[in-house]
DNA sequence: CTTGACCCCGTAGTGACGTACGGCGTTCTA
DNA sequence: TAGAACGCCGTACGTCACTACGGGGTCAAG
């Protein structure tokens, strides 16, 4: 297993180093082995992880709710725990997704609508895609 | 036309009256019309704005992404213009999409995995979910 | 015509999420 | 075996998106 110390992760993530060690601070990554002289030594596995909390982070996920699911994947807990977790979060994504696509709908449009030149004439409906009343 | 006071705009939205200003300031929502003492008047729509901002933020689009969105929906600006922003918007918010049903795919086993009791079992693959190498 | 609720504005403070700094030890490489 | 490059840690600073404050004007009920 060749361990990357966290100049290496810091690279091939993208992540600051001083970022890799807030995560650590903050419960996203688990404490990783240490060299001799105390130097953290990764897995390559934790690139696939640092790559999940980015994409969430996109994704509207604070890093609190990223734990929650990170937690998921580390079998902490018992399952009922877990199922309740990820049905809970299964809601929430599900709305998600059904906003993006009415955004996605009204984009689609635009793009159609103004595929000439001059201004935008007829009105662009893009605040109703997300006029339900869904509450998070 | 019934115009708000921004009491009400904040009351009716769940906002705070000073994110309210705030948005304005930011170019969020355009300046309303004043009362003769210089009290802010909204009319209706405005609602609605303030709801596509809260649903947007949500799915991770942050202030300045939202203020684009809006400006389609607000006509500034050429049809080619708007059309190259759309697309581009359009690009993401599939991305998004495809992001969240990862996730959702990795959540739906889960919930089916952990119907028992006990302690989670066999591995919750969720990280995979978004272990592609898209760039945003 | 006062009192309490509302609004104005500018400015300062807060919380989440990083990012930078600085003084020190370690490791690699010419 | 020097010296550059890297890593350690604690703490301070920065940004984004609010949120609160404070001193003042406005408006409506009693």
């Amino acid at each position: 297993m060749p361990s990357l110390t966290v100049g290496k992760v810091a690279k091939a993530s993208g992540l600051n180093i001083e970022t890799i060690r807030y995560y650590e601070r903050d419960g996203l990554l688990p404490p990783p082995l240490r060299s001799a002289a105390g130097y953290r030594l990764y897995q390559s596995d934790t690139l696939d992880r640092l790559q999940f909390i980015r994409r969430a982070k996109h994704l509207g996920f604070s890093l609190r709710e990223i734990r929650d699911l990170l937690s998921l994947q580390d079998q902490a807990g018992s399952k009922s725990q877990a199922r309740k977790l990820a049905a809970g979060k299964l809601q929430l994504v599900n709305e998600k997704i059904r906003d993006l696509q009415g955004i996605r709908r009204a984009l689609d449009k635009m793009v159609e609508q103004c595929s000439g030149d001059g201004s935008v004439s007829s009105g662009c409906p893009i605040i109703q895609t997300l006029s339900g009343d869904a509450e998070s």
